[in-house]
DNA sequence: GGCGATTACATAGCACACTATGGATTTAAA
DNA sequence: TTTAAATCCATAGTGTGCTATGTAATCGCC
Protein backbone atom coordinates (compact mmCIF):
# COMPACT_ATOMS: atom_id res chain seq x y z
CA UNK A 1 0.00 0.00 0.00
CA UNK A 2 2.95 2.80 1.05
CA UNK A 3 4.99 1.01 -1.59
CA UNK A 4 2.83 3.20 -3.95
CA UNK A 5 4.43 6.17 -2.32
CA UNK A 6 7.53 6.50 -4.07
CA UNK A 7 9.48 9.62 -4.81
CA UNK A 8 9.64 9.05 -8.51
CA UNK A 9 6.31 8.71 -9.37
CA UNK A 10 4.70 10.74 -7.13
CA UNK A 11 2.98 13.77 -9.06
CA UNK A 12 3.48 16.04 -6.35
CA UNK A 13 6.55 15.72 -4.86
CA UNK A 14 7.84 15.83 -8.62
CA UNK A 15 5.98 18.48 -9.03
CA UNK A 16 7.07 20.22 -5.93
CA UNK A 17 11.04 19.58 -6.87
CA UNK A 18 10.50 20.90 -9.99
CA UNK A 19 9.11 23.98 -8.70
CA UNK A 20 11.70 25.22 -7.07
CA UNK A 21 14.46 24.52 -9.62
CA UNK A 22 12.54 26.50 -11.73
CA UNK A 23 13.02 28.99 -9.03
CA UNK A 24 16.77 28.62 -8.45
CA UNK A 25 17.15 28.54 -11.72
CA UNK A 26 15.54 32.05 -12.47
CA UNK A 27 16.82 33.61 -9.53
CA UNK A 28 20.35 32.25 -10.17
CA UNK A 29 19.81 34.79 -13.62
CA UNK A 30 18.73 37.77 -12.02
CA UNK A 31 21.50 39.03 -9.73
CA UNK A 32 19.69 40.08 -7.16
CA UNK A 33 16.36 39.95 -8.29
CA UNK A 34 13.67 37.16 -7.42
CA UNK A 35 11.08 35.25 -8.85
CA UNK A 36 8.21 36.71 -6.65
CA UNK A 37 7.23 39.62 -8.95
CA UNK A 38 7.27 37.59 -11.73
CA UNK A 39 3.40 37.33 -11.77
CA UNK A 40 3.51 41.22 -11.12
CA UNK A 41 5.90 41.59 -13.82
CA UNK A 42 3.32 39.75 -16.21
CA UNK A 43 0.19 40.87 -15.50
CA UNK A 44 1.36 44.64 -15.43
CA UNK A 45 4.03 44.29 -18.78
CA UNK A 46 3.09 46.83 -20.87
CA UNK A 47 1.70 49.51 -18.47
CA UNK A 48 -1.17 48.03 -17.73
CA UNK A 49 -2.48 48.77 -13.99
CA UNK A 50 -4.91 47.07 -11.59
CA UNK A 51 -5.68 46.75 -8.10
CA UNK A 52 -4.27 44.58 -6.02
CA UNK A 53 -7.30 41.60 -5.67
CA UNK A 54 -7.24 41.41 -9.75
CA UNK A 55 -3.45 40.78 -8.85
CA UNK A 56 -3.53 38.30 -6.80
CA UNK A 57 -6.45 36.49 -8.57
CA UNK A 58 -4.45 36.68 -11.67
CA UNK A 59 -1.18 35.25 -9.73
CA UNK A 60 -3.46 32.64 -7.78
CA UNK A 61 -2.42 33.72 -4.60
CA UNK A 62 -4.01 34.94 -1.51
CA UNK A 63 -4.63 38.24 -1.07
CA UNK A 64 -2.14 38.73 2.20
CA UNK A 65 0.43 37.29 -0.07
CA UNK A 66 -0.02 39.72 -2.93
CA UNK A 67 0.18 42.55 -0.56
CA UNK A 68 3.66 41.66 0.51
CA UNK A 69 4.98 41.24 -2.40
CA UNK A 70 3.59 44.30 -3.42
CA UNK A 71 5.02 46.32 -0.61
CA UNK A 72 8.71 44.66 -0.97
CA UNK A 73 8.05 45.56 -4.66
CA UNK A 74 7.11 49.21 -3.88
CA UNK A 75 9.84 49.41 -1.37
CA UNK A 76 12.21 48.60 -4.46
CA UNK A 77 11.09 51.33 -6.57
CA UNK A 78 9.13 48.64 -8.76
CA UNK A 79 5.75 49.51 -8.48
CA UNK A 80 3.32 52.41 -8.12
CA UNK A 81 -0.07 52.31 -5.99
CA UNK A 82 -2.02 55.27 -7.19
CA UNK A 83 -5.25 55.94 -5.07
CA UNK A 84 -8.72 55.33 -6.45
CA UNK A 85 -10.68 58.60 -6.76
CA UNK A 86 -13.74 56.50 -6.98
CA UNK A 87 -13.11 54.01 -4.25
CA UNK A 88 -10.49 55.45 -1.26
CA UNK A 89 -10.15 51.59 -0.11
CA UNK A 90 -8.62 50.84 -3.61
CA UNK A 91 -5.59 51.45 -5.86
CA UNK A 92 -4.52 51.09 -9.16
CA UNK A 93 -1.21 49.24 -9.31
CA UNK A 94 1.56 49.84 -11.94
CA UNK A 95 5.09 49.43 -12.97
CA UNK A 96 7.49 51.97 -12.88
CA UNK A 97 10.50 52.63 -14.94
CA UNK A 98 12.54 50.75 -12.96
CA UNK A 99 9.62 48.15 -12.68
CA UNK A 100 9.15 47.81 -16.60
CA UNK A 101 12.96 47.85 -17.38
CA UNK A 102 13.22 44.43 -14.78
CA UNK A 103 10.31 42.81 -16.26
CA UNK A 104 12.22 42.88 -19.41
CA UNK A 105 15.01 41.28 -17.95
CA UNK A 106 12.77 38.39 -15.75
CA UNK A 107 11.10 37.61 -19.39
CA UNK A 108 14.11 37.18 -21.00
CA UNK A 109 15.67 34.84 -17.88
CA UNK A 110 12.15 33.31 -17.67
CA UNK A 111 12.62 32.48 -21.32
CA UNK A 112 15.77 31.11 -20.95
CA UNK A 113 14.93 28.96 -18.38
CA UNK A 114 11.71 27.34 -19.66
CA UNK A 115 13.82 26.64 -23.21
CA UNK A 116 16.29 24.78 -20.73
CA UNK A 117 13.35 22.30 -19.19
CA UNK A 118 11.23 22.16 -22.40
CA UNK A 119 14.13 21.30 -24.13
CA UNK A 120 14.17 18.40 -22.15
CA UNK A 121 11.29 17.24 -24.17
CA UNK A 122 10.55 16.49 -27.54
CA UNK A 123 8.90 19.10 -29.66
CA UNK A 124 5.56 17.30 -30.20
CA UNK A 125 5.73 16.53 -26.20
CA UNK A 126 6.19 20.15 -24.94
CA UNK A 127 2.12 20.78 -25.60
CA UNK A 128 1.53 17.66 -24.11
CA UNK A 129 3.06 18.77 -20.94
CA UNK A 130 1.55 22.36 -20.98
CA UNK A 131 -2.06 20.55 -21.01
CA UNK A 132 -1.40 18.12 -18.48
CA UNK A 133 0.22 20.89 -16.21
CA UNK A 134 -3.33 22.57 -17.17
CA UNK A 135 -5.69 19.33 -16.14
CA UNK A 136 -3.86 18.67 -12.90
CA UNK A 137 -4.44 22.20 -11.88
CA UNK A 138 -7.90 22.39 -12.80
CA UNK A 139 -8.64 19.03 -10.82
CA UNK A 140 -6.75 20.60 -7.92
CA UNK A 141 -8.79 23.70 -8.05
CA UNK A 142 -11.74 21.34 -8.01
CA UNK A 143 -11.13 19.52 -5.02
CA UNK A 144 -9.64 22.56 -3.50
CA UNK A 145 -13.73 24.49 -4.04
CA UNK A 146 -15.11 21.45 -2.48
CA UNK A 147 -14.77 22.21 1.09
CA UNK B 1 9.57 38.10 -28.54
CA UNK B 2 7.76 38.51 -24.89
CA UNK B 3 5.04 37.18 -26.47
CA UNK B 4 6.30 33.62 -26.13
CA UNK B 5 5.79 34.03 -22.28
CA UNK B 6 2.10 33.79 -21.75
CA UNK B 7 0.76 32.15 -18.10
CA UNK B 8 -0.21 28.94 -19.82
CA UNK B 9 2.51 27.69 -21.96
CA UNK B 10 5.48 29.00 -19.91
CA UNK B 11 6.55 25.82 -17.86
CA UNK B 12 7.74 27.37 -14.87
CA UNK B 13 4.78 29.25 -14.11
CA UNK B 14 2.53 26.00 -14.40
CA UNK B 15 4.84 23.61 -12.41
CA UNK B 16 5.09 26.83 -9.58
CA UNK B 17 1.40 27.04 -9.81
CA UNK B 18 0.48 23.09 -9.71
CA UNK B 19 3.15 22.77 -6.81
CA UNK B 20 1.59 25.58 -4.75
CA UNK B 21 -1.99 23.83 -5.79
CA UNK B 22 -0.48 20.84 -4.02
CA UNK B 23 0.71 21.41 -0.91
CA UNK B 24 -2.57 22.96 -0.12
CA UNK B 25 -4.03 19.86 -1.20
CA UNK B 26 -1.88 18.50 1.59
CA UNK B 27 -2.00 20.82 4.08
CA UNK B 28 -6.09 20.76 4.08
CA UNK B 29 -6.13 17.13 4.68
CA UNK B 30 -3.77 17.13 7.32
CA UNK B 31 -5.48 18.94 9.75
CA UNK B 32 -2.59 21.26 11.66
CA UNK B 33 0.34 19.17 9.71
CA UNK B 34 2.12 20.93 6.82
CA UNK B 35 3.82 19.03 3.98
CA UNK B 36 7.58 20.03 4.99
CA UNK B 37 7.83 16.62 6.72
CA UNK B 38 6.94 15.15 3.73
CA UNK B 39 10.73 13.93 2.32
CA UNK B 40 12.02 13.33 6.15
CA UNK B 41 8.64 10.86 6.98
CA UNK B 42 9.23 9.13 3.06
CA UNK B 43 13.52 8.85 3.87
CA UNK B 44 12.57 8.00 7.25
CA UNK B 45 9.74 5.11 7.03
CA UNK B 46 10.05 1.98 8.47
CA UNK B 47 12.37 2.89 11.33
CA UNK B 48 15.14 4.28 9.35
CA UNK B 49 17.91 6.59 11.06
CA UNK B 50 20.37 8.84 8.98
CA UNK B 51 21.75 12.01 9.27
CA UNK B 52 20.60 15.64 8.98
CA UNK B 53 23.13 15.76 5.49
CA UNK B 54 21.58 12.81 3.66
CA UNK B 55 17.93 13.97 4.40
CA UNK B 56 19.02 17.18 3.01
CA UNK B 57 20.34 15.27 -0.08
CA UNK B 58 17.23 12.86 -0.58
CA UNK B 59 14.82 15.84 0.18
CA UNK B 60 17.07 18.11 -2.21
CA UNK B 61 16.86 20.85 -0.04
CA UNK B 62 19.95 22.97 1.16
CA UNK B 63 20.69 22.29 4.76
CA UNK B 64 20.09 25.12 6.65
CA UNK B 65 16.37 24.23 5.44
CA UNK B 66 16.81 20.31 6.60
CA UNK B 67 17.81 22.04 9.76
CA UNK B 68 15.16 24.12 10.55
CA UNK B 69 12.95 21.48 9.16
CA UNK B 70 14.29 18.90 11.61
CA UNK B 71 14.08 21.45 14.71
CA UNK B 72 10.29 22.11 13.76
CA UNK B 73 9.79 18.31 13.53
CA UNK B 74 11.48 17.71 16.67
CA UNK B 75 10.21 20.60 18.64
CA UNK B 76 6.78 18.48 17.81
CA UNK B 77 7.93 15.48 19.00
CA UNK B 78 7.96 14.18 16.02
CA UNK B 79 12.06 13.25 15.58
CA UNK B 80 14.85 12.40 17.54
CA UNK B 81 18.31 13.28 17.31
CA UNK B 82 20.84 10.32 18.56
CA UNK B 83 24.44 11.88 18.73
CA UNK B 84 27.36 9.64 16.63
CA UNK B 85 29.22 8.26 19.10
CA UNK B 86 31.91 8.52 16.08
CA UNK B 87 31.64 11.62 14.89
CA UNK B 88 30.55 14.31 17.41
CA UNK B 89 29.61 16.69 15.10
CA UNK B 90 26.77 14.42 13.46
CA UNK B 91 23.62 12.78 14.83
CA UNK B 92 21.43 10.02 14.00
CA UNK B 93 17.71 11.10 13.29
CA UNK B 94 14.71 8.76 13.36
CA UNK B 95 11.01 9.08 13.69
CA UNK B 96 9.82 9.00 16.91
CA UNK B 97 6.44 6.63 17.67
CA UNK B 98 4.79 9.95 17.06
CA UNK B 99 6.44 10.73 13.71
CA UNK B 100 5.92 7.27 12.74
CA UNK B 101 1.77 7.69 13.22
CA UNK B 102 1.87 11.38 11.85
CA UNK B 103 4.36 9.43 8.52
CA UNK B 104 1.61 7.31 7.70
CA UNK B 105 -1.23 9.58 7.98
CA UNK B 106 0.79 12.02 5.88
CA UNK B 107 1.27 9.28 3.44
CA UNK B 108 -2.63 8.41 3.30
CA UNK B 109 -3.21 12.05 2.15
CA UNK B 110 -0.62 12.26 -0.29
CA UNK B 111 -1.31 8.85 -1.70
CA UNK B 112 -4.93 10.87 -2.52
CA UNK B 113 -3.94 13.86 -3.71
CA UNK B 114 -1.68 12.36 -6.19
CA UNK B 115 -4.57 10.44 -7.24
CA UNK B 116 -6.85 13.30 -7.26
CA UNK B 117 -4.46 15.24 -9.96
CA UNK B 118 -3.51 11.67 -11.97
CA UNK B 119 -7.15 11.29 -12.39
CA UNK B 120 -6.87 13.74 -14.68
CA UNK B 121 -4.43 12.00 -16.77
CA UNK B 122 -5.33 9.22 -18.93
CA UNK B 123 -3.80 5.95 -17.47
CA UNK B 124 -1.32 5.48 -20.33
CA UNK B 125 -0.75 8.87 -19.91
CA UNK B 126 1.01 9.00 -16.18
CA UNK B 127 3.96 7.37 -16.64
CA UNK B 128 4.54 9.70 -19.79
CA UNK B 129 3.81 12.68 -17.05
CA UNK B 130 6.30 11.09 -14.99
CA UNK B 131 9.03 10.60 -17.08
CA UNK B 132 8.81 14.34 -18.75
CA UNK B 133 9.00 15.89 -14.96
CA UNK B 134 11.97 13.70 -14.30
CA UNK B 135 13.84 14.72 -17.81
CA UNK B 136 13.03 18.35 -16.74
CA UNK B 137 14.14 18.14 -13.09
CA UNK B 138 17.04 16.70 -14.59
CA UNK B 139 17.60 19.51 -17.18
CA UNK B 140 17.55 21.92 -14.68
CA UNK B 141 20.13 20.29 -12.13
CA UNK B 142 22.04 20.06 -15.07
CA UNK B 143 21.59 23.94 -15.89
CA UNK B 144 22.52 24.44 -11.30
CA UNK B 145 25.33 22.70 -11.57
CA UNK B 146 27.06 24.48 -14.64
CA UNK B 147 28.39 27.62 -13.01
C1' DG C 1 -30.85 58.62 5.77
C1' DG C 2 -29.12 55.15 8.61
C1' DC C 3 -27.32 50.58 9.65
C1' DG C 4 -25.78 45.95 8.70
C1' DA C 5 -23.28 43.34 5.27
C1' DT C 6 -19.80 43.23 1.98
C1' DT C 7 -15.47 44.56 -0.01
C1' DA C 8 -10.43 46.08 -0.26
C1' DC C 9 -6.53 46.14 1.96
C1' DA C 10 -3.26 45.70 6.02
C1' DT C 11 -1.14 43.23 9.80
C1' DA C 12 0.36 39.37 12.77
C1' DG C 13 2.21 35.04 13.01
C1' DC C 14 3.87 30.89 11.09
C1' DA C 15 6.11 27.38 7.63
C1' DC C 16 9.53 26.53 4.32
C1' DA C 17 12.86 27.86 0.97
C1' DC C 18 17.25 30.35 0.01
C1' DT C 19 22.28 32.59 0.85
C1' DA C 20 25.88 33.90 3.90
C1' DT C 21 28.30 32.96 7.71
C1' DG C 22 30.16 30.99 12.10
C1' DG C 23 31.54 27.20 15.51
C1' DA C 24 33.08 22.75 16.58
C1' DT C 25 35.06 18.54 15.15
C1' DT C 26 37.50 15.55 12.14
C1' DT C 27 40.82 14.66 8.41
C1' DA C 28 44.93 15.26 5.99
C1' DA C 29 49.24 17.20 4.88
C1' DA C 30 53.69 19.21 6.06
C1' DT D 1 52.62 16.42 15.69
C1' DT D 2 50.98 20.40 14.60
C1' DT D 3 48.36 23.02 11.65
C1' DA D 4 45.49 23.86 7.61
C1' DA D 5 41.56 22.15 5.14
C1' DA D 6 37.36 19.95 5.00
C1' DT D 7 33.03 18.49 7.09
C1' DC D 8 28.67 18.72 9.95
C1' DC D 9 25.59 21.48 11.90
C1' DA D 10 23.57 26.00 13.71
C1' DT D 11 22.20 30.79 13.25
C1' DA D 12 20.93 35.22 11.05
C1' DG D 13 18.44 37.45 7.66
C1' DT D 14 15.29 37.54 3.77
C1' DG D 15 11.60 36.17 0.38
C1' DT D 16 7.31 33.82 -0.66
C1' DG D 17 3.47 31.34 0.69
C1' DC D 18 -0.43 30.38 3.98
C1' DT D 19 -4.45 31.36 7.73
C1' DA D 20 -6.65 34.38 10.91
C1' DT D 21 -7.94 38.70 11.94
C1' DG D 22 -8.60 43.80 11.97
C1' DT D 23 -9.78 48.48 9.78
C1' DA D 24 -11.80 51.47 6.73
C1' DA D 25 -14.78 52.34 2.99
C1' DT D 26 -18.68 51.18 0.13
C1' DC D 27 -23.12 49.06 -0.89
C1' DG D 28 -27.75 47.77 -0.19
C1' DC D 29 -31.89 47.41 2.05
C1' DC D 30 -35.34 49.13 5.23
Amino acid sequence: MYMSYVRETSAGYLTNWAARLFARAIERRLAGGNSGPMPVFFALQDGRAMTQKALAQLAAVEQPTMANTLSRMERDGLVQRTPDPNDRRSAQVSLTLLGLERAKAAFVSAIEVNGIATDALRPEEREVFYDMMRRIIAALERDAATD
